[in-house]
DNA sequence: GAAAAACATTGACAAATGATAAAAAATCAC
DNA sequence: GTGATTTTTTATCATTTGTCAATGTTTTTC
């Protein structure tokens, strides 16, 4: 399962292959079953991961116990609680698979250390930052300027595998809405 | 005016007096009236924007013509439109001054040569990501589970200058909501 | 494969928010 | 300062979304 990571660096960083070795030599191969849950409200993260195979889901519960998902993360995408990653601090999510998944995970410590000692390491923590940023933008902007169904549309058109391969449970806490509200917003298609 | 900016490097970032002299010496100070527009739609964005006095806001118009604030910088915050100014590809956003305000402003080349040359100016970037990152993170958080009354009294705790210092249209507008609504809002406390 | 659990749909009703219009209040421009 | 313009409030009604309850469907578990 490594090659899949050293072939994501290899196509999406300038980079040499002694750097990815040194790179994914740091990861770990980490096998979850379906609503596993691999990060806990409360818990400092000390892991981010890198989704070989299935999907792996970062969410939120409020003071109803409602489920809020903040992000989705599928095949070739990693996903970690970032904040609390990078500062050591306890986390306000939970991260669990929403399928069976295949993972690679690397802990703070092993980050911290191929950080300081490759380039590539620096590059993928500016690059996870820019990429969060950007989704974290344009769910924002979707929320300011999108209805429910305008939002599930435009969810259809740019994130269709959240549609097709998740519960409407999920795919409603992530746009924000009621499972009722989402099942009335298919009908009337 | 750079003073501030310098005083501003000296208390966050671990730096030296040389190079903040060197990063700060690459802005330039310019003045605005309230209302007056920094970006356009459709614009590639060349500057990035440290506010010294007053506040200037980031806001999309939707097909219907609606504003939709993004982000609001006071004193002592920096504002962009990151992707643009990185990718120096065009923005969907517009910045205006939301007061009369007083900025130090960097250019895309200048601010590019100096992250070669300091360190500070990389510390800048990433942070300012980092500080992005987490302002529509927990913007993105208030649209996923809360209502907008509740959104306004987190509004109210967290960031009360913006409720204090604008307009409610730009208030409603960076809820999220009508004017009336927040004007009912308002009024049933 | 049957029972249990979880999930999805539908309907009736309630609550929140938007749209429109008009009046009141505040601000701006000269 | 005064009239014009913009912003805010208020009211009414329409629409969207949520809540609750009942039922049907799918998935899990043993």
């Amino acid at each position: 399962m490594t090659e899949q990571l050293k072939t994501y660096f290899a196509n999406n960083f300038q980079t040499t292959t002694a750097e990815i070795e040194q790179v994914v030599s740091a990861f770990k191969e980490k096998i979850v079953k379906k609503n596993e849950t691999l990060i806990l409200k409360g818990d400092t993260c000390r892991y981010t991961y890198f989704v070989c195979k299935g999907s792996v889901r970062a969410y939120f519960i409020d003071d109803e116990g409602q489920e809020a998902t903040r992000y989705i993360a599928f095949e070739n995408q990693f996903i970690t609680t970032i904040h609390s990653f990078i500062s050591q601090t306890p986390t306000n999510e939970f991260i669990e698979a929403t399928e069976k998944a295949v993972l690679l995970e690397i802990s703070y410590g092993d980050f911290k250390r191929i950080t300081e000692e490759t380039s590539l390491a620096r590059d993928l923590y500016k690059r996870q930052l820019e990429v969060a940023y950007m989704t974290n933008h344009w769910r924002l902007e979707s929320f300011l300027k999108m209805s429910a169904k305008q939002r599930y549309d435009f969810l259809l058109q740019t994130n269709p595998a959240i549609i097709q391969r998740l519960s409407n449970k999920i795919v409603a806490s992530y746009l924000g809405i009621t499972q009722e509200s989402l099942s009335r917003i298919k009908a009337q298609k």
